[in-house]
DNA sequence: CCTTGACCTTCCACCAACTGGAAGCCCTAG
DNA sequence: CTAGGGCTTCCAGTTGGTGGAAGGTCAAGG
């Protein structure tokens, strides 16, 4: 299978995967013309790729967790700490944007949003203290 | 005032304020040496920079939040609609970190999480289906 | 006067995770 | 035989900086 037929199946852009093919996560054969050829195995490979970097886990995080499935007498306990981990990320992630929406919510319900030039989120964005 | 006093005054880091310069954002002063020379007026620039792009805003979207601030008759509703812009964005993040978040939590809460290789969450991620 | 150390300057490289585009080979259908 | 589409490689750009090297400047201490 060449590459568009690969990116099709696996629902990745063929420029990312011969990106994860020049950082290391995959190495296709080639046939005579030098084309790259997609094994059962490689499309498999992508897939997890796909779906694990999906879930919002970074290429190296990637990386990790297919060796680790290819490991297989890993304990599932490895595998458990990495999500756990990537969930406390998001949490992270989660509260941080909600204190943004707060903050800029406020702003906004405080801006009467007309023509007039007078404006409580250029006031605070410029650091005029709030009345 | 010079860079390091800069930095420390706007919560910036001195990189990041010659990385402004660089980008257009801001253009201080020189003094007989080289060194740059911020006025009262740069210091309240990159204040402004400072507190808009903590606020979530990109680079860009800051410059134009300036230019805006900078121009006295713009209507409040130009920058309100760019707040509100911005709220949306935050809110499309949050939706998509939540559902992330679900669907790790329903994979590790049925993993074991001990010593054993069997584990759903790889089963997942290698596309096995859900027994 | 000289040295030392803390500034400052510029420039170049690097991070993630791609994406776009150019130049050029390959293959097939008409 | 040519036109098109797909394939290859390589280079540059994206965002928002960060790290470091090489070298100029300045003030204090001996």
């Amino acid at each position: 299978m060449n590459i568009s037929a690969a990116a099709k199946v696996t629902d990745l852009p063929a420029k990312t995967i011969r990106y994860y093919e020049d950082i290391g996560l995959i190495k296709p054969d080639r046939t005579a013309n030098g084309y790259r050829e997609y094994s059962g195995k490689d499309l498999h490979r992508l897939r997890f790729l796909q779906r694990a970097h999906s879930l919002g886990f970074s290429i190296e995080e990637c990386r990790l967790l297919f060796s680790l499935y290819e490991d297989q007498y890993r304990a599932s306990a490895d595998v458990k700490s990495i999500a756990i981990d990537k969930i406390r990320q998001i949490d992270r992630k989660l509260d941080e944007l909600h204190s943004l929406k707060v903050t800029l919510e406020n702003l906004a319900d405080h801006c009467h949003g007309d023509d007039r030039p007078d404006c409580p989120i250029m006031d605070d964005l410029s650091g005029k203290p709030t009345s």
